[in-house]
DNA sequence: CAGTTTGGCTAATAATTATTAAATGCCAAG
DNA sequence: CTTGGCATTTAATAATTATTAGCCAAACTG
């Protein structure tokens, strides 16, 4: 990492020294002059240079007024996720983020995900002269990477994950989502609600699912395990095998009568498992979703989905981005930003 | 725009005397000294020295190994278009774009939109000193934007539009989509097939449309403009809103027992708008798109489609921009890839 | 009014980098 | 072994940039 490092600068009368050939040779080369220069000094050269971030004299572009400047804040995105990937929903952080983020005349870097971003990627995206400014995680990462990255760039903000201490985060009401979901369901006459869990293992699954269990207790129902399922990858299909999973348990007298889902692409599925088993929505079982996108509203049936809004979690971190000074000292902020009930037509009467 | 050429070098002395100011006052101010400095001459200084491009002596980054450089490819959206409308299609292009740059050590940087990118902003993003080394459009942009654009950054790249003899394009093959559905559908017994068209106006409206028409006529079926419907934003809604105007209709002997829609989108719309009235898809209508996108598998039920993958979209822009040279004299490159027909459950046979 | 302080800038000189004619090393041919 | 040619590098000097003590004018204070 001596290319992030940046110790006292270097001179080409240094540089030349160390290389055992002349300062003039060393101009030459780091202008661009390879006739009459054998390749291989010419590449020992600029390697050398680089690997000490040589920078000539002249001008500190960090110093440039503001607004002269480029400046970037890079997205990343956690292990596993690519841009088309749950359908819309970090879509929709990404539109916040990179809105709020040109307003202030920042572009938005789109840097891949945890599992692209190796040591020499990282060096080469964080070359001398760039212009990054930030970094916003998508997703839980690795504490590891999340490290890693901080080395390079202090300024971290994670969406929609926790890394207490470690860097600042943006986060939907999870709590209060759950709370006015299972509320909503018991204004409904509902006391059996089962769950569709996914992205088990990240501790967004775990912060959801233990919401979801405090709200019945708080509504006095029953928490029944019988009634749970736990997937992985939390998309749609897996929203219809989950439910395709406890449709067989349908004759018992203490199947739910509604099932909350851990996002809205599993209740997409879940809605489409039980209409193609000739089950009734609501009119059968009641579906409704732990977060909330625009995509809601545009299902068939409207699902009930309760979160905040995604383009305000971006806004939100462009917002925090921005204020971080990444210094040693640095306080961390965790933004909850409140949740909202969208009320769909997933969600009816208990039987 | 005097910050994009790249006259001779200046230096710090001729700035100085520019200016009516010593060159040690320069060198102190371009450093980022401020303890003593005015603060109008501290700005005067800067904005002379920016707006005269200068770069100090000592080093070309320009000329540097590749593999140390950083390396960054713009993505800018057509007017109107923004990360998350149009569902997936332009996300599975920004992920084929994305994947196709990170493997030959690019990053992918989103600059937002037309309507978005103001000459200020532009002079901005392409300060001294940035790494973008080519342009990606998604979808079509207005054609002096389009030479602004040039002036600043010579590669250019559309997608899924075309600016003949003004940049590369990376096209699907719609006549060949289109030829695909109409022959799928007549081998299914459809004589009258509708149109639900949207973004009209845009070019690529205009070409599947008359692609429609051409295959109509190549299968000697008749083009009926009473079932064609022309909309502007070519979203779920509005295929919804197209399908309903026509349904009215229905008594009608003529009465198409097909649709194709301008996208998937407009599919999805329409077949929730056919289902919301009793009828029975592909029962009573069928529906088919002309584009593809993974979508049309995880919808229900399932979407006949044909098109190019979008991945594979972006995946081309990614090598065409990053061969391109940008000279004066350089020949365009349209490239156009294969559609291929994906058959759903959105088409079964003729009433 | 005179002396002191402060803010801003510069002349002078040192350090860094650029340029070019000349030097050096290597290899092949005689 | 010597010589010539070519490829590569450098010594010397010019140009550019950095640093700092000093300069000057205006404002303040007694």
């Amino acid at each position: 990492m001596a290319v992030m490092a940046r110790p006292a600068r270097i001179s080409q009368t240094k540089l030349a020294k160390d290389l055992g050939v002349s300062q003039a040779l060393v101009s030459l080369v780091l202008n661009g002059r390879r006739e009459g220069i054998n390749a291989d000094t010419y590449k020992r050269i600029w390697d050398h240079a680089i690997s000490l971030g040589y920078q000539p004299k002249g001008m500190r572009m960090e110093r440039s007024p503001r607004e002269a400047r480029m400046r970037q804040v890079g997205v990343v995105l956690r292990s596993g996720l690519n841009i088309h990937t749950q359908g819309s929903y970090f879509n929709h952080v990404l539109h916040g983020l990179h809105s709020a983020l040109a307003e202030r005349g920042y572009a938005t870097l789109f840097l891949g995900s945890e599992d692209d971003l190796k040591p020499n990627r990282l060096r080469q995206l964080f070359h001398t002269g760039h212009g990054i400014q930030g970094l916003v995680l998508f997703g839980e990462v690795r504490g590891a990477f999340l490290q890693q990255l901080k080395r390079i760039e202090p300024r971290v903000v994670a969406v929609s994950a926790r890394h207490t201490g470690r860097c600042h985060s943006v986060l939907g009401n999870e709590p209060q989502a759950l709370e006015t979901l299972v509320q909503h369901l018991a204004k409904l006459g509902h006391t059996r609600i089962g769950w569709l869990g996914g992205n088990v293992g990240l501790g967004r699954h775990e912060a959801r699912y233990q919401a979801y269990q405090a709200a019945l207790q708080a509504a006095g129902l029953t928490d029944d395990k019988r009634y749970a399922v736990f997937l992985k990858q939390g998309d749609r299909a897996e929203g219809t095998e989950a439910m395709l999973q406890l449709l067989p348990l349908r004759t018992r007298k203490d199947f739910p009568t509604a099932f909350l889902t851990y996002n809205l692409h599993m209740s997409i599925g879940a809605v489409q498992a039980l209409l193609r088993s000739g089950l009734n929505v609501p009119g059968d079982v009641s579906v409704a979703a732990a977060d909330y996108s625009p995509l809601a509203q545009q299902e068939q049936p409207r699902i009930t989905a309760a979160g905040c809004e995604a383009e305000k979690l971006g806004q939100a971190a462009a917002r925090l981005v921005l204020t971080a000074t990444g210094e040693a000292d640095e306080s961390f902020h965790d933004v909850i930003l409140p949740s909202q009930l969208y009320v769909g037509e997933s969600t009816g009467p208990a039987r």
